[in-house]
RNA sequence: GGCGACGUAGCCAAGUGGUAAGGCAUGGCUCUGCAAAAGCCCUAUUCGCCGGUUCGAUUCCGGCCGUCGCCUCCA
């Protein structure tokens, strides 16, 4: 039984066979940084983490490599802009963005590298295709001559015309070709540039990925990923200018995720439509994006409203339900509902594994999930105690953790704690004594603080809302 | 116009050539002082539309309609 994945290079799903017998060589596009980063980015980060997960949970050792581009076009725009200086600016960025995929629980990759780490690596590869005749210098900037290139067009389906078809905004009239594109950009005057064989410039824009990852897990790798809509150009050039320098195949599988739609769109800033990840995380916690993500597949769009986040953080809550303890007066459930819960953990295991084989399908794995919640709940409502719910709970926390998801129960560290518990105690005796109009009022009050409360017969418990 | 993805209940969303996972929401019941939580039951004769293949299609093929993405910077 095998891993299969889809592959856009074919269009068709492939077991997973990797150069390396296990060992997964991983490479994501990360992102240019120079402005907040949106939920987009989040979900591309985390479907990709679920997948590196995955991976190393069926044996893989997985090296993750993820960059940052850290020079570009917008960001020199943007501290130009601001008076700031566009490394330092980039820096800012990259900072926010770690902590970011800190707080939404998405394991480091294996290194993280940037552009202007890897300058003379940069235009030494450049160097060489210009050796072998597939760029060309033209006025201090380097282009890739993409006749040269016979298959190129092969990752989007698209041939040369087609791929000419597209292209404005001709910086340089006196290109060969109108689709080749930028390897070195010649520097303007006072702008940011590093000295080149063709003179003071700066990196073009898809040779930064063909280089780090070349740098970093070599010549061929087994999976290159990113959002769909990275595919063309940037992935169709990452393969051209590799491939016409090794005159080797550059990745086994090409793996896109879809893109987030909000009511109907696609998130843009013209438009005005775009979420932060700091705008989520001030009001929900990772899990609850996460919840989301896996929801539906990674390749297809992800509908992304209040809505859909609300049923995903009810949805998390339900998670939580399963691992909530015994109740006190549990003795101890049947035989036959024991039995049941041994082989839901049991049958959930395998379908979590065939489902997650089945190209990451992460939706049909949740549903495997919420089997076993159900079936550890009805153990629980039977009178099942801690010890008999134990393994079922840890296998449900265990398959959780596979994809990522903390469930941690407490996720607001307060100092106010002690207080709710002295509240709480209170509150107890106020029922024993029928003082319900008073009890009632502190649990309402404590939950518009974000303290939920549920009672039982003989006592209560409090969690913090997600 | 070209390339690609998708269209499953109120919402989100799996899936299979043999008759529709899961979650949210809704309604009923059990439990509870009440509420919440949990459990049980109900909620798609039907999977965009029209043809074709088949004993049989939501699932395969063709056409149409619709949505979205890429073709310029984008996760």
């Amino acid at each position: 039984m095998a891993i299969e994945l889809y592959n856009t290079m074919t269009g068709q799903k492939e077991p997973l066979e990797t150069i390396e017998p296990g060992v997964v060589k991983m490479y994501l596009c990360g992102p240019t940084v120079y402005s907040d980063a949106h939920v987009g980015h989040a979900r591309s980060a985390m479907e990709f983490d679920i997948i590196r997960r995955y991976l190393e949970y069926r044996g893989y050792d997985v090296q993750f490599v993820m960059n940052y581009t850290d020079v570009d076009d917008k960001i020199i725009n943007r501290a130009n802009e601001e008076g700031a200086d566009p490394i330092k600016l980039a820096e800012w960025y990259i900072d926010q963005y770690s902590q970011h995929l800190a707080d939404l629980n998405i394991k480091s990759a294996t290194q993280y590298p940037r552009v202007t780490q890897l300058i003379s690596e940069i235009i030494a590869f450049i160097q060489a295709l210009v050796d072998n005749n597939y760029a060309y210098e033209l006025n201090g900037s380097v282009y890739f001559r993409v006749a040269k290139d016979d298959d190129y067009g092969k990752l989007s389906n698209r041939s040369l015309n087609e791929a000419r078809s597209g292209t404005r905004a001709i910086v340089d009239d006196d290109k060969e070709d109108e689709a080749d594109f930028a390897l070195w950009k010649a520097a303007k005057p006072g702008e940011l540039s590093w000295e080149s064989p063709w003179g003071p410039g700066r990196p073009g824009w898809h040779i930064e990925c063909s280089v780090m990852c070349r740098e970093l897990l070599g010549d061929q790798i087994d999976i290159h990923g990113g959002g769909n809509d990275l595919i063309f150009p940037h992935h169709e050039n990452e393969i051209a200018q590799t491939e016409s320098l090794t005159g080797k195949p550059f990745a086994r599988y090409w793996v896109h995720n879809g893109m987030l739609q909000l009511e109907g769109e696609k998130m843009s800033k013209s438009i005005g439509n775009v979420f932060s990840i700091h705008n989520f995380l001030e009001r929900y916690d990772g899990d609850v994006f996460r919840i989301l993500v896996l929801n539906s597949g990674y390749r297809g769009p992800l509908m992304y409203n209040i809505e859909v986040v609300e049923q995903s953080k009810a949805r998390l809550d339900r998670i939580f339900s399963a691992l909530k303890p015994a109740r006190p007066d549990a003795t101890g459930a049947p035989d036959t509902i024991l039995q049941a819960l041994n082989e839901q953990i049991e049958v959930t295991g395998e379908n979590f594994i065939a489902a997650m084989d089945d190209d990451f399908n992460s939706a049909g794995a949740m549903g495997h999930l919420f089997d076993l919640v159900k079936q550890i709940n009805t153990a629980r409502d039977n009178g099942a105690t801690d010890g008999e719910l134990k393994h079922a709970q840890m296998t449900l926390r265990e398959l959780a953790g596979v994809l990522g998801l903390r469930l941690q129960e407490s996720i607001i560290e307060s100092s106010a704690e002690p207080f709710i518990e002295l509240l709480v105690d209170i509150r107890q005796e106020l029922r024993q004594q029928k003082l319900w109009a008073l009890s009632d009022k502190i649990r309402d009050q404590l939950a518009e603080q974000g303290v939920v409360i549920e009672d039982s017969a003989g006592d209560s418990s409090w969690h913090w809302s997600r």
